[in-house]
DNA sequence: TATGAATGAGCATTCATTCAT
DNA sequence: TATGAATGAATGCTCATTCAT
């Protein structure tokens, strides 16, 4: 995909070239910089939300336990982030001055996201949460850095299985209804 | 400090004008600008430094409760991402490409502090993990990401204190003893 | 018609559509923008010259008094003046480099314009020029520029009808063989 | 000078390269195109200025007969053409859009000229114009036109003596007392 | 030694021109 | 034959870097 090199290496020449079209075209379709990049973001996100729809579908589901649903949403958000270039992401995430629209869509998405596992939290008999809003908002930010940490950081030799299976347990354990 | 509006407004005539120095003699001790920047987050490294170390030594001894131990190096973190600018952060951290023995100290002092606390996991009589090494690892990626996001993406109208609390608990639960 | 800010906005995409044609169809006509822009020049050239022919004709029949004619004259290019577009002139007639035969046919129609006022000059009874040649070539001069600049360029506050006779009266009064 | 082909050729580079200095240390100094172009015209216009007051300051003096001080006005107007370049008047003038201050004063100027005219029509004994400010309108701009044409665009083999003096006789006639 | 004016490579963007359909 | 999407050279402008003072 585009961006090796964090935003300062995003030149709208590199970009169509990588997207194997030339510069006078790429602004055929896009009015400006910010616009491209926005879109590639815009397209990432419509990649990326039915996935998570889908995750937090088994995570409401009873049937399946929770632990085991949790396991299925981490694997699925590793291999998001696997196919993602992730410089273009903190590049398209962050440095990308967003419009309004595009900043309000994904805080919106972003709060969507949390207010279905706050619900989930609640209703599921497997969990306990004292504060389920406030838990689920730890809880998707924890899953999702882990994830793009084992995807895009972690060293070499690390045990991705064990690695996990341990992260997993942290996302969960602390919502059994189990403990004293 | 530096970095208002991300990587791109960090000109290194803004550097040199907030550092108070001209940019004739900013290039007399710096040969580039990857070096300006990256000894600028040397610079923060090395304030970060004993705070995580304090941190771990605290949470090495076995007279400070875990849970209280965590709660404590939480609220540490949060007051050091406080301090530290979120843009030059990842600026310096992820945009800027950092020469290898920069790369490698980061690396290093990482893996230290993630054996430290696979140390302190194996030690501490109050806490049990399955696989030291690895939840170390879990362990402080979590903490990092749970802190910066309070610091610096949490909407203004979140429950500091509850989320605190709420963090800990994640990062905590999964290694009490008690646990069935 | 076209350009309505100067030759920078008069692009061949602009000039095709306004001719209602497509760019490519307008490069099976024409071989580039020059000759495209020329030829635009050389429709107004022919919308001119009629007008003038009829005025200097006016202009040689002596049953006309020569201070009406010249009246005439005047407001028939006040006329020209105001259908054309005056960017599109000055973009047409001074910043296109236009190809030699153009270049050449245009002096050889302003030199023919001028040996017929000299004419005129020399064979009217109610005109007195002490050359001819030169004051025709001054009397075109004049005529033109303060047409052009009546309609162009005049505030519009100006009284048209008294700038008219003014010009006018210059325009003759030089000429007439009743000077002492 | 610069501008050798009109406004399209007018390009930031080429000021700068026959400026003398290098493009970046001609945005050190204007913030953009536009105001380089226009303060070339500032200049020009600051050169202009002293001439035209000497001029009218003679053609107002009564111990200066008119149609000398005419005479001397055209001359001096003919060089200062002759210095500029045409291109890069036609394209300071008119091509480049111009920040309303700069319009305004060039407005005013122009109005201040013509003024003076108008009170030297009224005063000057030797003259007699039925209209002052409109002949005075009408003679600014003959002027103008007349000598700029002799400076810039009159073919070579013309009698240059001829015209001036057919000029000064076509500019001054209209005004003579002595007209029946 | 410290300064900051000068430099010019490199970027985002436009537009004359081509060519596959 | 007519179309208009695709092309890429060229432009205005920025900013890391140098060097005369």
């Amino acid at each position: 995909m585009i961006a090796n090199d964090g935003y300062a290496a995003m030149t709208t020449n590199k970009v169509a070239e990588r997207a194997g079209v030339s510069i006078g075209s790429l602004y055929q379709y896009f009015p400006n910089k910010q616009v491209i990049l926005v879109s590639l973001l815009e397209e990432h996100l419509a990649h990326v939300h039915p996935v998570i729809e889908r995750s937090l579908d088994e995570l409401s589901d009873p049937a399946v336990p929770y632990v085991e649903a949790m396991h299925r949403m981490f694997v699925r958000l590793l291999a998001l982030h696997r196919d993602a270039n992730p410089r273009l992401q903190r590049a398209l995430g962050e440095e990308v001055p967003q419009p309004p629209h595009v900043r309000e869509q994904r805080r919106r998405r972003e709060a969507e996201y949390t207010a279905r596992v706050a619900t989930i939290l609640r209703d599921r008999p497997d969990v306990r949460a004292y504060n389920p809003e406030v838990a689920a908002q730890v809880l998707v930010e924890a899953t999702s850095a882990l994830s793009r940490w084992l995807a895009h950081e972690a060293p070499p030799d690390l045990d991705r299985e064990a690695y996990v299976r341990e992260a997993v347990r942290l996302l969960t354990a602390h919502l059994q209804p189990t403990r004293p």
